[in-house]
RNA sequence: GGGGGCGUAGCUCAGUUGGUUAGAGCGCCGGCCUGUCACGCCGGAGGUCGCGGGUUCGAGUCCCGUCGCUCCCGCCA
């Protein structure tokens, strides 16, 4: 049968009777009454009384309630009764309004409801593994993500998508109106062994070698203002085969935008007129033009990071210059070895020894070796660390960190990068912990003025902060690599970055001497990156552009705990797919045409 | 790669110090019910306690291994 027959519903019946529907569910409203009306969807609950049968039919636009009654129902009656949850039903009838004591005024719906005259049954549903709604306690993720397409029709989940949906159709709206293009650009592309790790596709004409699924569009996206397009967007999906988290998704998209001929000052000024725009298409909190800025040196001195949560105190507080002379040899070492020591006065708060030590567990989990705690008392502390300080000293502290008598104090010695760590985010454990974050307060910044790389100690090498293609703010000077700024901007909300973005290089010289400082040979950039800087030389105009995580601002602006509340068909903490059943192994016959050989697979664990 | 939490009925969970036939709510099935809206009432079915091994007279409970889900650290230019 074709889909146009099936339309039809029924043998001999004309191909489209009246269709399925005239109305949605949800707009079955006052000014309907008295009106004919067909409706389709699925029966979300069903109250059979015997001799009257409530049935509440639900579709993505709500859910009404519908009334079968043995006298003007007719034989659709006798099928009312039969129906169960989740069968696909389609019926007609009479609006009516609902008598006063009967309004059910949860239900947008809820003054009226349709007085059915015919229905028919579309389809039979089994009874489903959990119930869509309308039960106490979540259902657990396992069963959701198995049964992806129940969990979708929870009201939830279509509104999170709807959401989505707003938010990307805001965007393009908005990008369209300013003249940007958007360009689709490659999924199979090439390798960066820089970065993230690579998902890796197999070819199978050139046997050996292989495809890499984009981490980003981004030397695409720089090629188009090479080829002259100006103005660039694409809503773009990206791959890093990375361990996943809350807010983390192997596989996620991404707004990604370039445009030529502008200096970093134009592209914030569009971008917050496009934020702007989002969040009022989207409900969210109304936005403040121009937004904040903060230099990355202040984020890191006060908050510890690069993407602070300005909704609260609790700043860090850098404590060197009280200790220089100190005989603690905990500290002694630390200071003597380009340490730093910094602190958090937390405020007056009462604590139990037990939750102390957590506090120190805590500490040493995100990579102290260990936590001082004192709580001012007088001129001096109460802490197992009071011992070693002289008075002058705990004075000092006391006042450097605008202590109060009572107030918990919390210290960490160590290497400047690990206090920041540790104490930027024990300070949103803290703000959690004593309430500090008003739900209702939204704060944006854009962090600006970065460093262009930051030394490795690991790997014995400078790193880009942002990535290789970076503009070095002036000169670059490839005698002092950690002296030299980037033109770069992040944008962060609450202390969760959006999206961040840079001018980048636009002349093959300068493009060359950043990769010679990152450690990158000219043979490496040539093999690797070679197209980039053969474009650079034909004509490259000044260009810059950000990236945003879509998926991060519709959780955000949905308020769900997770990213995967936000994606339609996510994947596992390990990165499978429940529903379809993916990664799974292949057949020895595709491996052959792919030259991937037996060996490997069995080492894979099939 | 490392650490924490969880895994018992279709779903969400309880299960004491290792001890009789493993429970509850919801859902499901059958019956009754003409104003419900998480309808109500009566009755019923439903279990490889994730999987494998071990300790023990006896294991849902203790031990070892393993798989899965999840949170965090590393990682994510």
């Amino acid at each position: 049968m074709s889909e146009a027959e099936q339309a039809g519903a029924g043998a001999g019946a004309p191909l489209r009777p009246n269709g399925f529907r005239d109305t949605w569910c949800g707009e079955v409203l006052g000014d309907r009454v008295d009106s004919q009306v067909r409706v389709a969807g699925w029966v979300h609950r069903r109250r059979d009384h015997g001799g009257l049968i409530f049935i509440d039919l639900r579709d993505r636009s709500g859910i009404v309630q519908l009334v079968f009654h043995p006298d003007s129902s007719g034989e659709s009656f006798e099928l009312a009764h039969q129906l169960r949850a989740e069968d696909v039903l389609s019926a007609a009838g009479t609006v009516v309004q609902r008598s006063e004591e009967t309004v059910n005024p949860d239900l947008p719906t809820g003054a009226v409801e349709l007085r059915v005259e015919g229905a028919e049954r579309l389809a039979d549903a089994e009874t489903p593994p959990f119930q869509i709604e309308g039960f106490s306690g979540e259902v657990g993720e396992d069963a959701r993500l198995r049964y992806r397409y129940l969990d979708l029709r929870r009201e939830q989940m279509r509104e999170a998508l709807t959401l989505r949906h707003r938010v990307t159709a805001a965007m393009r709206e908005f990008l369209d109106r300013e003249g940007f293009l958007d360009v689709e650009t490659p999924v199979l592309t090439r390798s960066t062994p820089e970065g993230a790790r690579d998902f890796l596709v197999p070819s199978r004409q050139q046997q050996g070698s292989f495809y890499a699924l984009p981490q980003s569009p981004q030397l695409f996206k720089q090629l188009l203002m090479v080829a002259g397009f100006e103005r660039y967007y694409q809503v773009a999906r990206c791959f890093r085969d990375e361990a996943t988290r809350a807010d983390r998704q192997a596989e996620f998209t991404q707004l990604d935008i370039e445009m030529s001929f502008v200096d970093g000052e134009d592209i914030i000024e569009v971008n917050e007129r496009l934020l702007a725009h989002v969040f009022e298409r989207a409900g969210g909190p109304e936005i403040e033009l121009p937004m904040q800025r903060m230099c990355y040196d202040e984020a890191m001195g006060r908050f510890g990071t690069d993407r602070p949560d300005l909704r609260f105190g609790l700043e860090l507080v850098d404590l060197g210059d009280a200790l220089r002379e100190t005989e603690f040899k905990v500290f002694r070492s630390v200071l003597d070895g380009g340490g730093a020591i910094r602190g958090i006065n937390a405020g007056k708060r009462e604590m139990a020894r037990s939750e102390l030590d957590g506090l120190i567990s805590r500490a040493q989990e995100l990579g102290a070796k260990g936590l001082v705690w004192a709580f001012r008392e007088g001129e001096g502390w109460r802490s197992p660390t009071a011992k070693f300080l002289s008075a002058g000293e705990l004075t000092d502290l006391n006042q450097r960190l605008g202590a109060e008598e009572g107030d918990l104090l919390l210290l960490v010695a160590d290497e400047r990068s690990v206090t920041d760590t540790v104490l930027g985010q024990m300070r949103l454990d803290l703000a959690e912990k004593f309430g500090l974050i008003d739900p209702n307060e939204h704060r944006l910044v854009w962090i600006v003025d970065w460093p262009l790389m930051e030394w490795n100690e690991e790997e014995q090498r400078w790193d880009a902060l942002h990535h290789p293609f970076t503009a070095p703010a002036g000169e670059f000077d490839p005698e002092k690599p950690g002296a030299a700024r980037a033109v770069a901007y992040d944008v962060v909300w609450n202390g969760q970055e959006l999206g961040g973005g840079s001018i980048r290089i636009h002349d093959a010289e300068t493009q060359q001497a950043v990769f010679a400082a990152l450690g990158i040979d000219a043979e490496t950039a040539e093999a690797r990156f070679g197209f980039l800087l053969e474009a650079l030389r034909y004509g490259a105009p000044p260009h810059g552009g950000i990236a945003y995580g879509v998926d991060r601002i519709v959780q955000r602006l949905s308020g769900a705990e997770t990213i995967r509340d936000v994606i339609a068909f996510p994947k596992t903490a390990s990165g499978f797919d429940l529903l379809v059943g993916a990664p799974a192994p292949v057949d020895d016959v595709q491996l052959r045409d792919l030259g991937v050989s037996i060996h490997q697979r069995k080492l894979a664990g099939h």
